[in-house]
DNA sequence: GTATGTCACGAAAACGTAATAGTGTTGAAA
DNA sequence: TTTCAACACTATTACGTTTTCGTGACATAC
């Protein structure tokens, strides 16, 4: 009971040999006696041998864990994104390391660095909204310029220049509206996140894009941007009640089921007076009453990528200088359901 | 540009002392001379040095981290427990490093050996479905053994001999179930899923207690047990339509849902017509429509437990022997919504 | 009989840190 | 003048690996 794991010095003393014949026994080193190496390597498989990774870590500069960097976990399209990583992480011998920033700017910067620190050879991460707000990405470039790679995903920024996957969310934007129109729906409000997330500003420049290219007046007092979640209803009930919409994109689906909810409350039947379209497609959506239409953002492609691209990295010999940085656009589909037949 | 960090030596190289005196000084250590002192963590400031983690956890024997295992990541539940795990964690130095069983008996135990060798303090895990299947924890034993301190929670068993969080299933099953019967509902259907699930058997165990204590005769064919999600539909409809149930008390939000949504189809309404009950407060049952009354399940609190718990192990001295293993029951309440008004 | 080579293994360095145990210089007490 | 302590620093070890470089013993070749 209680017996610490074996190591190379312990097993070396037991049998008499020195470390490095233990060591090079249990490589199946060449330079070694058969006899020799049978006997060690029995010893070792008998005593559960297993070499140490923090050791091996040390020696090898290298720790074969992947930083990841979020705003929160408790989120569909977070954690799905997760286990992409997870998956090509895992095939390839990696572990993931998570921190959440829970949407602090301090909390990011705190939590990089503490990885930074010999923890990880690399980051995956996505932008917290205060970072995006302060446009402060000094702790990015400074784990770059020590030459750990960092892959951005889903909430990028320009500013820095490195590996990133993401969704061309204007585009996405773009087809949901547009498929609405194709529907016969005339005046579309949109519903959306103040402007400094990135995406919430993508999605809306597609938005006004599709109503333009449809010849559709673009009317400002359509588009709301929300702050918090819990005291929405108010706002989202005026704009059903006042304007007259007959369609609304969302651009996440805890706005769309809301926005549901309070229709129904007023008299209005969706899809029928009111046609929802949401992005992100989570498990609200799914199994919302009526079920929502929704644009796909394939977290476990985008996490995948992300992991393939950062491992990629980290394996092909580094010469200092080929930094040819990729932007990978995960494609988007229209998952057409009740909320607008 | 691609300045690797700073290491001790490089500063004594730099400022011609030796490593030792460095180190000292970094840590305010009297031996060393105020001017020397200074001049050191002067320059150490200047090229921002921070201690290598991994040569720290190699020399102090432990790394800080927590390793938590847990069946799948895209979650409402198990990414509350981690949320909360995470708190904890954080505010006492630690992180964490996650890795997902798939409900794989094997891939739990690839993740634990490859945890356990040296990388982790310390586990959290809840089991994966084909281990409670099997019935095999040599692999938990085995750190254990080593003096890896584990908790587990949720999916627990009692042939492992550690700390655990759980909930009381059978106590909140009756709960739930005797709330249904308070309410007038005399036919009530279990829909829940196969037994080698722990906590899908006591709460088995807290619905029929609940029956039999208000005289209710127990209808074995009123409980119906789920493998596949997907497939289930076909009997969810059946036992409505031909059982003249008046309540249905599901496992898990998911059933429920599902639940509601094919008593729609039928005719019946939900909840004057059917009311339905679940375990595990998800998002899906406060956005649902009907939303849908739930017995709370907190994650942040038994996450939040969890880590206080292993970290508590792993920082008193651990004078071998003083195992004395606690399991902590997180209280859980009724969240009465629409689908039992 | 000397040179060369192979075999089978060991010693030591390196990764980066912290702590224990020295070491040389200075100044003061005896 | 000797002795001892204080001071300010250095050397060394240890954590657990892997790997490079040595080295002694023996055999073969010339």
């Amino acid at each position: 009971m209680m017996k610490r794991k074996i190591t190379l010095k312990q097993i070396a003393k037991e049998l008499d040999v020195s470390i490095s014949t233990v060591s090079k026994s249990l490589r199946n080193s060449p330079e070694i006696g058969e006899e020799t190496r049978l006997k060690v390597q029995a010893f070792a498989k008998f005593y559960n041998y297993k070499p140490n990774n923090i050791a091996l870590s040390l020696k090898n500069r290298k720790t074969k864990v992947i930083g990841i960097i979020i705003p929160e976990i408790v989120h569909h399209f977070f954690s799905t994104v997760i286990n992409g990583i997870e998956q090509v992480a895992n095939e390839n011998g990696y572990s993931v390391i998570i921190c959440l920033s829970d949407d602090s700017f301090d909390k990011e910067v705190l939590n990089m660095e503490m990885l930074a620190n010999g923890s990880i050879d690399g980051f995956i991460m996505s932008l917290s909204k205060e970072t995006q707000f302060k446009g402060d990405f000094h702790h990015i470039t400074e784990v770059i310029n020590q030459g750990m790679p960092v892959v951005m995903f889903d909430r990028v920024t320009n500013e820095i220049l490195c590996d990133k996957v993401i969704i061309d969310d204007k585009a996405a934007a773009y087809e949901a509206v547009q498929s609405l129109i194709d529907k016969g729906r005339k005046k579309i409000a949109l519903v959306t996140t103040v402007d400094y997330v990135s995406v919430g500003k993508l999605r809306t420049d597609g938005y006004i894009k599709a109503l333009l290219d449809n010849d559709i007046p673009f009317n400002e007092n359509l588009i709301i941007k929300i702050e918090d979640i819990d005291t929405c209803e108010i706002t989202i009930g005026k704009l059903l009640e006042d304007k007259a919409i007959d369609a609304v994109f969302a651009v996440n689906e805890l706005f769309a089921v809301t926005i549901i909810k309070t229709a129904n409350k007023i008299g209005l039947t969706v899809p029928k007076d009111l046609a929802v379209i949401a992005f992100t497609d989570g498990i609200i959506s799914k199994y919302s009453t009526p079920t929502i239409t929704t644009v796909s953002q394939n977290g476990i492609k985008m996490g995948n990528k992300a992991a393939k691209m950062l491992i990629e990295r980290l394996e092909t010999a580094e010469e200092e200088g080929n930094e040819n940085y990729k932007t990978e656009v995960i494609e988007t589909h229209l998952i057409e359901r009740e909320s607008t037949h």
